[in-house]
DNA sequence: TTGAATTCCTACTAATTTTGTAGTATATTA
DNA sequence: TAATATACTACAAAATTAGTAGGAATTCAA
């Protein structure tokens, strides 16, 4: 039941782009060395939030990326799902895989479902704004 | 965010124990072939359980194992987190491992540990008698 | 127009975790 | 005493996670 690194970079990342907004687009170096995470790795992470256009590009010189919304439009949810998958705990509840079609009737789908439920109420209701407020004052020990 | 299948099995074990309560000691092989899971594995699963005193056990010819208390006195919770480990979604927030300091006063560590009162609510609220009902009217699966 | 900076893309790989298997010692009962 | 179980230790295959590596394409600035 982890969250993956994945996930954990990602919201570091986002939480980046939304302090120094106002720089204009940022390198994966930059972010990387800031962090302090692998600028291969990162490349992968950014990759899937570009393409579910969470964050927008230009290449070259004094290229990078940016935020394409407000960090108080995204929420945490929305950023691990795109870069962890689905958070369900069993993968019949994968919207994306076909779904089996035993469980529909099944009694321990019911308590992945409410699982599920949980767990997105959670990370929906927290937006990169807070993380960018609550990062200022605490600070991200990186680890978690 | 998986729950593995140890967790799962673990369930079906317990509900499958539960439902047989009155066959006294049931052996593992029986569970495996009712259940369909590998002997061997659920060997492996129901010493977890075992070790925590949520079944019993005796040896020998007509022995095997059941349950030490009610099935209305189990969680769900309390099963998948013998088996699973903590649900927690990061590691800093195992209470068995030594607490990241640095964590303590972190900006993520705070939505972890919301997801982590959110998931155990959901399954410290169902109980073992709950599937045992459940199962009776609508069946499991076995794939989750 | 050229060189440096940067994203974009495709593979590959190392480490870790999950999901088991295998074999044997020990205990119990008929 | 033979059959049936658990108890225990070790090994192994498969899958997933967490990266690395290298180069092509694009853009800007000098």
């Amino acid at each position: 039941m982890k969250i993956s690194t994945k996930g954990r970079y990602a919201l570091r990342l986002m939480t980046d782009l939304a302090i120094h907004k106002e720089d204009g687009y940022i390198s994966i170096k930059t972010v990387s060395q800031r962090q302090n995470i692998s600028e291969k790795y990162l490349e992968q992470i950014i990759k899937l939030l570009s393409k579910e256009n969470l964050v927008e590009s230009t290449r070259g010189a004094q290229g990078g990326y940016r935020l394409t919304r407000e960090p108080e439009e995204y929420t945490v949810g929305e950023i691990l799902r795109v870069t962890e998958g689905s958070l369900a705990p069993v993968s019949c509840l994968m919207t994306d895989e076909n779904t089996c079609e035993n469980c529909m009737d099944c009694v321990t789908l019911e308590i992945w479902q409410c699982m599920l439920d949980a767990v997105n109420k959670v990370v929906d209701s927290i937006t990169l704004q807070y993380l960018v407020d609550k990062q200022k004052e605490k600070g991200n020990c990186g680890c978690c």
